[in-house]
DNA sequence: GCGAGTTTCCTAATATCATTAGGTAAATCA
DNA sequence: TGATTTACCTAATGATATTAGGAAACTCGC
């Protein structure tokens, strides 16, 4: 589909299954948050978009809230696929956790839309439906049991419980992110102020956090 | 003033000066902010609990952006004081990081409003004024500044550029904050899953950072 | 194929919102 | 005193999300 171009008449579409619209609607959404910000989505402009009255989009959506928590739904379901994906099984600690924070900082670059309804609170009054706020739990769950296992597994001894150095890589991991889209929204994971900064980030965590013998 | 209670009426306020009721504005949309968030912050609604019609704000303010653009203002010059006050000349380079990762943090948690408006984008198409964007600027410079002071000054050897090693600083000081604020927005800096953590996070990159001997 | 029920659309209306136009009374200044 | 400025007003515009109520059209059992 060309992003914002509704090709089929009314009659059209109603031939076409409800799932279909949904999807367009979806997408629709998702333009339109990337180009304004996920604060500035209309709901009157998706049915505009989609070539129906206001209205009538409460056939397929209950608010507008709905197609927010939708995307947010999609957004964690994707962020699953996304980072199970990119973690694997072999490779030295070092690898396994430049993978882990280029795969979080290129998730959120690569979909900005899903980023800001997942990980910022762009919209007033927006809460998460319970049952798609367990799924984002679940997710971030198995983020942080994955970042766990491989503190442990690696002969990686902090000096601070697991839980905090899990905690750290988890803040420095986002704040890094962060700064990116702050800084160069534009520029691909690995370049950038903030974006070229994953390499060097990881090394002084485990620096810090390598049982190498040290005169203190 | 008692937070969204207004004693005078219209013709008591008329003799007041024009600084007096901006102060009133100002402190009726941080409130509003503090409740709601900055996103849902209504001209209308400042002008019905300020006691005047919507049209009448616009003696005051030329727009709504307007009014973010002086709480953009008001924060990074809050912003500027509360880091000088917490800048402190002695002490080691542990201490002197923990009071800026502490003064950081506890800025955002004492000042969510500000904090929103600053670091976060939640205003759809709100853009700072130039003057007040260079104001931004000067004050994030400074304290950019005073974290490359500590690195030259106090022999640490990052072993990876200045810049770098201070861009991590910041990074890892944002998201720690951005996850206090997410996890426990009501605990105070030095409690909670994040907010617990200054203290770790800063011996952490010493510790990657420090000169001392290593078997690599 | 016919009638019932469902789905999908509509128009009309409500109550918000930020903002503009145009006007009036009071305060201030020459 | 007279002119100007300030601070308010009402009325209106064009947006917004949402609800009420109704009309085609499609689907299903008979």
């Amino acid at each position: 589909m060309e992003k914002g171009k509704q090709t089929l008449s009314i009659q059209q579409r109603r031939r076409r299954n409800r799932e279909e619209i949904i999807e367009d609607i979806v997408q629709i959404a998702r333009d339109m948050i990337q180009a304004d910000g996920a604060a500035s989505l209309s709901f009157n402009a998706i049915a505009r978009q989609l070539g129906i009255k206001p209205p009538s989009l409460y056939t397929y959506f209950d608010s507008k809230h709905a197609i927010y928590d939708e995307l947010f739904r999609r957004g964690w379901q994707l962020f699953l696929k996304h980072t199970e994906a990119d973690i694997v099984q072999d490779g030295t600690v070092y690898e396994k956790l430049v993978l882990i924070f280029e795969s979080y900082m290129r998730f959120a670059q690569e979909n900005p839309d899903y980023y800001q309804i997942m990980f910022q609170r762009p919209v007033p009054n927006f809460v998460p439906s319970a049952e798609n706020l367990a799924l984002s739990f679940t997710s971030l769950d198995r983020f942080t049991a994955f970042l766990h296992d491989i503190l442990e597994s690696e002969g990686i001894n902090p000096g601070i419980p697991d839980e905090q150095a899990r905690d750290i890589i988890i803040a420095l991991n986002h704040g890094l992110t962060e700064m990116h889209l702050a800084n160069n929204p534009e520029l691909p994971v690995g370049e950038g102020r903030y974006g070229g900064l994953i390499h060097q980030a990881v090394e002084t965590l485990l620096k810090a956090w390598s049982p190498v013998k040290r005169s203190e």
